[in-house]
DNA sequence: ACTATGTAGTGTAACGATTCACTACACAGA
DNA sequence: TCTGTGTAGTGAATCGTTACACTACATAGT
């Protein structure tokens, strides 16, 4: 079938032994360098690759990460993985991907296990099911809002969200969201910052757009009956849609309502209101993520968590800029808006 | 160091060949009801995980696919291969990804042969680097432009996108890309339905933002002095950036310039004015891709290529709709542009 | 009682790469 | 000549799983 180092072998006239030290390049043992040559000559001319089956068999390094996400759903993360996979591409290891929504994430994991990877990198942001990384043979680099290796300070990010749209003078703060039961940390920290400032969210500026089935109504209320002058959401795409429907409305952005968003799509300064938003760093997250692992994978000391601290963007729709703002700061060709470049320490 | 077969067959009092028939579920040999219980039992109980090494070195079948694309600029695909995942994984497939943008994508396939990959899926969308698949010893299954397993008419989409500005009465109509030496089929379409309507684009209608520096000068140009009342741009996040710097010099659209997009990214229709543009039918792409895959795994007949056709997505950035138009049509929670799923026979 | 037929189970040779333990040989120093 | 040291090479066991070829035993048919 295949052509095998014992073919290569053969070839060079020498023993599978000699091949071996040669071809993995392990440099374990002495070759003169006229049998290596023969060897490499009888390899390229064979068409010898290393089956790494053989390899792994004997208790080699897989060089391999098995890479995971529970959740698919949230754009502005949909590049994360390919970072991170090009990120440990580039730390010389393969990447064993899969996409896990509503299927076991365990017999995903153990199927990643059978298969050999040296680590795990798990992205679970949203809804967290039930499992248990403690018995995981290989390390694992966990990534979500809270308690992982790696997280961003998202109750942080929504403070200082609430906490710019206060200090524009704002009192009656809306919050836009999807509302799926669990614990909100978005919401948390809005709530932290109303409360700083004396003002307890009443329960009409809780826009759940979810389950809601009247979201409209839900909003024409909060801005025609109580009073709302600004809109925090839990994310662009929500907060673009809700810029749409206040446009629609006739209701000016940011003049009679402030519009706030989180995620830091490329797309929030294309808006007809170039959008105020939490940046998602991405690269940065990706960039840490591959690096937690390779510590992980050199000492099994215990590492403390990395938690990212968000930054904001300020567009026009908080109120920040005036409408007249003649300088143009883009550019055409640059359309990448997180400034973080994973070229650092 | 890790429970195997010889284990489990000890603890359950059996031979290796009996714990082998039961486990891997081939049901080539019958074992008895007792016997294949107390051997589940065994399993469970020191919690036993096959060897994929083992398994593959024998011959066995990998059940994993090489998924491997050259360029992730493009904002577009950026969940294509998410998709293509998904879909693997509900084949059963394990997916091996690999980003490459620059390097070797011949060495990226050594090293997925290397690992047993049983097909490899590629999506070369952009410029294209010299590599043969002739010699590949396993299927491929090839996502590009143009002479590939699966494509999109992107020369029919650009064409369709000219041709509709054309019958809104425009005559001088431009198109905005980057330069970057290749053959570029969207300008080829472009530029055929301006000769079908008896029109020859003059080269100042070519507006090419890179490598040119002086790009705004080039757009000011076309639009103040060559009379151009159209800009068919390459992709939406061009268009996008072209309609803001438009609106930024004062310049209506669509009344005084339309622009047409391409791509139907998720958010043309926040923008200030909603983008008409040509959809890239990405789900419809990942499960083509896969399902061709399954087809040169089953057989090696040779299969016709499927070529998509484009499908137009008419905002208001054409001139299409007018201003005013009341009725909203669009759902807060359906983010997704594209009417594709990938349920359909 | 003797041969078929079938069921349930075991031993073991692959698969391909690695690496330990070993040999063969040359050459230097005493 | 004998021993020590180094270089260059080989043989064979090993990893975990699979599946072929086999045995042992029971039951059925004549």
């Amino acid at each position: 079938m295949s052509v095998t180092l014992k073919d290569v072998a053969r070839h060079a006239n020498v023993g599978v032994s000699a091949a071996s030290y040669v071809l993995s390049g392990s440099g374990l043992h002495k070759v003169s360098e006229a049998t290596r040559a023969r060897i490499f000559a009888a390899a390229t001319q064979l068409g010898y690759r290393v089956n790494h089956a053989g390899r792994m068999l004997h208790g080699g390094k897989s060089r391999s990460i098995g890479v995971l996400e529970n959740n698919r759903s949230i754009p502005v993360f949909s590049e994360l993985m390919q970072l991170v996979c090009k990120e440990l591409a580039f730390l010389d290891y393969q990447t064993l991907y899969q996409v896990v929504d509503g299927g076991s994430l365990q017999a995903v994991i153990d199927e990643f296990i059978s298969r050999g990877v040296e680590g795990i990198i798990i992205a679970d942001y949203g809804f967290t099911p039930q499992y248990s990384l403690e018995h995981c043979p290989v390390p694992t680099v966990l990534f979500r809002s809270f308690d992982a290796d790696v997280s961003v300070d998202i109750e942080a990010g929504a403070y200082r969200a609430a906490r710019h749209l206060l200090e524009h003078g704002h009192r009656n703060i809306a919050y836009l969201y999807p509302d799926t039961g669990g614990t909100d940390l978005k919401l948390r920290g809005y709530r932290r910052a109303l409360a700083e400032a004396g003002i307890e969210a009443v329960d009409s500026w809780l826009l759940k757009i979810f389950p809601t089935p009247h979201w409209r109504e839900v909003i024409d209320r909060a801005v025609d009956v109580d009073g709302v002058t600004a809109i925090c959401a839990s994310c662009d795409d929500y907060a673009a849609k809700l810029m749409r429907y206040l446009s629609f409305r006739g209701i000016r952005v940011p003049d009679d309502v402030a519009v706030f968003g989180y995620d830091g799509m490329r797309y929030v300064e294309d808006l007809a209101v170039p959008l105020s938003t939490v940046i998602q760093p991405v690269e940065r997250i990706a960039y840490l993520l591959c690096r937690r692992m390779m510590e992980k994978l050199e000492s099994s000391l215990s590492i403390p968590p990395v938690i990212l601290a968000p930054e904001l963007y300020l567009g026009r729709s908080c109120g920040c800029r005036p409408q007249s703002k003649p300088a143009i700061d883009w550019s055409i060709l640059s359309l990448a808006l997180n400034p973080q470049t994973h070229t650092e320490s």
